[in-house]
Formats: C-alpha cells, sequence, structure tokens
DNA sequence: ATGAAAGCGCTAACAT
DNA sequence: ATGTTAGCGCTTTCAT
C-alpha cells in the first residue's frame, strides 16, 4: 500500500513528505508543528495524526538554521575548582541539564582553566554556536568583554572571581557563614576561629564578614591568629589549621567556608592529637555527600542545588527572549547538626 | 573604504561575503576552508588571509544540515550512581570534553534514572540530534534497541548492568580487586574480607573473583561472613561491616570494591570501637579524591580518567567515521599504599 | 485558511 | 582550477 511504503522507503521523513500524506503545503504543516494559527481544527487535526502515525519528528538542524537558533547553552565549569565544589556544581549542572530538556535545549559544557583565556570558549563566542552561557564562578575578563560584544547572553553562578555587575545568582555566604557561627555561639562557644578562602576575594570578603558580625553580635571572642583566608585547597586548609594549633591559646570552634576545608582540618587537628568535637568543634558549608560519613559527621549547612539551577535557567530565557533579568540573591537554609559541635552549654 | 564598510555593516559573514571579497565562487571558498584539493597555492593563500583578516568562520548549523551531522556527542550519565562514581565519571566526562573539541565536536549531557526508560534519551535518538552516545556504565536495552534501529552509535564505557556484546571501554576490576588482595597477603594478611556491590551483578562477579584468586593463590582465608555483596550504597556498605563484626571471628584485613564503601565501613568499624588499621585494615579502589584525607588516609588503587577517555572517543570516532570498533580492556595500575593497611610481617 | 516561493549558509556534483 | 547550481529541511512573507 502506498503509505506504508512511504514509511519504509524513506527513513527520514520530512516536512515535504508529511505534507504530501495529508494533501497540504509544508507551510501548513510547519504551522501546526509550531502551534501557529491560520489552519483551521479539522486540517490541524488530520495532520497530527499523521505525524504521530509515521513518528515524524522536525529535522533540528534545519531549523537551527532557518531560525539562526542553536537550541544550545553552554555551561563553564572552572578545571581548578575543589572537588567539593565541583560536586556541588555537578549537581547543579544535572538539574539544569534535566530542565532545559522540555523546553527543546541542550546542555554542552566546557571546563576552563583559572590561568588561561580559554580558546575553546573563545571559539564558540566567535562562532556564535551557542544561545548562552550558564557560568558556574566566573571566567577570564575577555570572555566577558567578546560575549558582549556578540551579545551572547550569559548568567553567572555564584561569581566568586569578581564583582562584576552582571545578572547572577548569588548564594548569600554572608548570611550562611553568620548562621554558622551563631549557631556555634549558641551552643555556648565563645573562642572561635575561621579559615576561608582569599583567593576569591568577594567570598573571603562575605564569608568573613558574616563570621564578624555573628562573633560581634554574640560577643565572641574571635582572635586574629585564629582567623585565616589562606586555605584554597586541602593542603592549605590542613596547613590553616595546624598554624592555628601553634599558637598559645586556641578557639573551642572553628567555622569552614567549604566543608573541603572542614575535613583536613580536622584530620590535621586529630593528628595533632586533638579531639573533634571535644576539644574542638567544627562547622562546614555545602553538605557534601561525604560529610555525614566523616569521623565525626560534620555539622555544616546545606545548599540546595535545584534552586540554583532554577533561577540560573530563568534569567538565562529571560534574556534569550531579549528581556532584561537582574541578578537574583537566593536566601539560605538553616544547620544540619550533626557530630563535629559539641554543646558547651 | 569599501572593505571596512562590509565589516561593519555585516555582523554575520557568510561564505558568499568572503568569496566575493576575494573574487572568486562560493564552492572555491568551501574548498579552502574544508582543505579540499581543486584550488591554486596563490588562490588559496589569499582566501586564507582573507578568511583570517575578518575573522570569518562558517556558520556551523549550515553544515550541520548540508552534511547531515550534529556535530555533538551525548553522554548518558547515571543519576544514582553514588557520589564517588560520579566523581569519578565526571572526571572522565571533563576529559572528553575537552578532546573533542580539536574535532570541532561538543559534548551535551543526559542524566539517566535507573528505574524508567529515559524520555528524553528516547526522543534525542529518534530525532537523531546527536552522533554518538558515550554511555557511562549502561541504560536500558530498549535504548539499546532503538539505537541499533537508528543507527546510532554508542560505546559503553565501564558496562556494568549487563553484559552486552557491543563496543565498550572496559577496566579490569577482576585484576584491580586481585591486586589489591594481593597486596594485603604482602603485608601479611591471612584473614581477609571483601565488599562488594552485587546490584551491579558483572561488577560483582569480576571484583569478587579477583579477591577469591588471590585468596587461593597465596593462602588467605576469606571466610564466607566476610564475603559480601550487599553494598549499594554508602548505608548498605556500613550496615555490611556491621554484620561483618558481628560474627565470632573478624578477618584482619577487608577489600571494598570502592573507596566510597570503604569510607562507610570504616566509619562503622570505628564507631563500634575498632581501631584502623590496628584491628582491621582497609583497602578500597579508585582512589577518589578525599581518599587521602580520611583517618587513616586510604589504601587503594588509582584509575586514570583520561586514558579512559581517549579509548571512548577512539572507539566512538571509528564507529562514526563507519569503521568497526571493539572493546578495550584497560590495564589496571598498582596500589597506592597509605595509612589504612597495617603490615603484620 | 492555505499555498508558492524565497531564503537561512553551507556542500558537492557537475560543467567548463 | 574554478564556477554554476541544486540541494539539505525548515520558516515565513506574501499572495490568493
Amino acid at each position: 500500500m502506498f503509505l506504508y511504503d512511504i514509511r519504509v522507503m524513506k527513513q527520514n521523513l520530512s516536512i515535504k513528505d508529511i505534507a504530501k500524506l495529508a494533501g497540504v503545503s509544508g507551510a501548513t504543516v510547519s504551522y501546526v508543528i509550531n502551534g501557529k494559527g491560520g489552519v483551521s481544527d479539522e486540517q490541524r487535526a488530520r495532520i497530527e495524526a499523521i505525524i504521530q502515525e509515521y513518528d515524524y519528528r522536525p529535522n533540528l538542524n534545519s531549523r537551527r538554521l532557518a531560525l539562526r537558533k542553536n537550541f544550545l547553552l553552554h555551561a563553564v565549569i572552572r578545571k581548578e575548582a575543589s572537588p567539593a565544589c565541583k560536586e556541588f556544581y555537578f549537581g547543579v549542572f544535572a538539574k539544569m541539564t534535566e530542565a532545559v530538556q522540555s523546553r527543546g535545549y541542550s546542555i554542552a559544557s566546557v571546563f576552563q582553566s583559572d590561568d588561561a583565556n580559554d580558546e575553546n570558549i573563545t571559539e564558540i563566542i566567535r562562532e556564535k554556536s551557542t544561545d548562552g552561557f550558564l557560568i558556574f564562578q566566573g571566567t577570564s575578563p575577555e570572555h566577558y568583554r567578546e560575549m558582549d560584544e556578540q551579545g551572547i547572553p550569559y548568567v553567572i553562578i555564584n561569581p566568586g572571581l569578581d564583582a562584576k555587575d552582571t545578572p547572577s545568582v548569588i548564594l548569600d555566604f554572608e548570611e550562611m557563614i553568620y548562621r554558622a557561627t551563631r549557631y556555634l555561639a549558641e551552643q555556648g562557644h565563645r573562642l572561635v576561629g575561621f579559615i576561608g578562602m582569599d583567593c576569591l576575594p568577594v567570598f573571603y570578603e562575605n564569608t568573613v564578614s558574616g563570621f564578624q558580625r555573628a562573633a560581634a553580635e554574640f560577643g565572641l571572642r574571635a582572635d586574629p591568629a585564629w582567623v585565616t583566608g589562606a586555605a584554597c585547597d586541602a593542603d592549605s586548609a590542613a596547613a590553616c589549621m595546624t598554624r592555628i594549633l601553634a599558637g598559645p591559646e586556641l578557639p573551642t570552634a572553628i567555622v569552614c567556608a567549604q566543608d573541603n576545608f572542614a575535613i583536613p582540618a580536622m584530620s590535621a587537628a586529630k593528628a595533632a592529637g586533638y579531639r573533634i568535637p571535644e576539644d574542638i568543634s567544627f562547622v562546614g558549608l555545602d553538605d557534601i555527600s561525604v560529610a555525614k560519613y566523616l569521623d565525626p559527621p560534620l555539622t555544616t549547612l546545606r545548599i540546595d542545588p535545584a534552586e540554583l539551577s532554577e533561577a540560573a535557567l530563568g534569567i538565562i530565557f529571560r534574556l534569550i527572549g531579549g528581556d532584561g533579568a537582574t541578578s537574583i540573591t537566593l536566601s539560605p537554609a538553616g544547620v544540619t547538626a550533626r557530630g563535629s559541635v559539641q554543646s558547651v552549654l
């Protein structure tokens, strides 16, 4: 039979085939596919049935060409991000990937190293092969400049490398660390330390300020020798802890700006013969997956990837649609109490 | 000036513009771009210079349409993979992303949940919007069937859910666990246990067989009560350990099929009052990033992401090129000795 | 409400 | 060696 033959002969049906099958023009089929007006109800129903029957789907690359759209977003991820950061951002990335699919988009990724102005990204910009960038933490100034120049939308998730005045999704680290520190005060601690990361200046300023704000508010003593921004990775975080332990006097609790600083810091403390939490308490930030399996399980503040994802996509699609978009600051969660903080009330 | 005007007026140069500028036809420019023969050297040089000068790059979507290629690969990642697995596979994924860029490809990702036959993947297959799948661990049988039907190439990285006879990159888990166990024997251990994961049957068979082979070869005692496949995530791994500890007699060392089983197992042992490695030694597999910060640092076997990436890409591009491709089994590394294994010689 | 036809920017067969 | 031209499969204006 004729209809059957077509199905067998052509593995790739085109819009014209469907049009022929329905006895209409390609334009009409296109209207139906795109839900546009100007097609009678009966015609629409007939065409939809045929599309169904033949399991036809429009060729994406033709649409890309005709519409001058890529239906593709690019996630920019820092190669040098710590494993803990990566774990977190990949969670966000996974959420995003799922979320964009319903809009007919995909997300490709590109890994950017901090020291170099990644050529791959430049190439994507110049080639205009993306509809927008989802930038985790930040990328180089040249990239921003090129994106602006080419009019390619971008949103920064949790800008850390700079304070660009550009649409971003911002986690309120100041408030988070404030809450972590306040929790320590509530547990009766009065001598507190802080291990932060000043290689991301904005991140450091925010976190240390949250720490100091709580310390001031609750009358905690935060000796300058106990407050450091020298952690950048696991090794340096361990070194920070060792330096604190070398002093004449010790804090009873330490706030770490990331769970992955708390892990090596606790190791260092234990290696030096201190018990956790009996001698020193620790609180982290992120609630990374191993946090609950540490010894002792780490008290920390959870950050929700899905929320970040939604916020970032909202911004990028608004930008793609030509509407303006403003930055979003997400409100933080409370402390997840586990075993690494001792109550000294 | 005329040349300058064009540059300003048209933000998106097309191949015709370049042709006009060079005083040749579009075809000739196309030949130059694609490095095809049939263009005189002087002509080629002139055209290349103009392309340079105007920073022209061919429209990717036009090429996609004309060549019936997507220049896009899709990575399929299991949503339910454990965080430790994910960390590892994301490392591989990052390597792949970098490596394909030089071939003009991108990699998009799609996250597949184990229980459902992910509709997004089906859609990508039917829509033929990918040139190939890089499947981590495996996906559903229906997906394989549909890919075969549509002639879409795929390679499985480390197949675990099934024993499909299809191009794969395989880590030799049997040999890895054999080496881990042999290492224990070399350190003087005679009573050994094993915590594995039988929810991935192939993975379990291989790992437990490596364990048994070494036990037999070195005359180790592996009491059935010390050998389990009931670990599937952190909680179940901890439960496995607790069950082993409940027995009348204990092994002096335990091989874990993944670092992320070793972590909760060690926690459980410590919670039950055992010292590591004095009372029980542990060896893991993967060398995940936190391994060296555990208490004690975990002795494990490293797996190199870059090697996996290269192997998988080699296969997929051979498949895309229409050449056949066969599975690759990678040879394992040696033990990375840290503090979680005590020598009892 | 529907159709004809002109793109979108490139590739590749076919002429010359 | 180079140019002409017909696609690739869709969208969209402009007629009717």
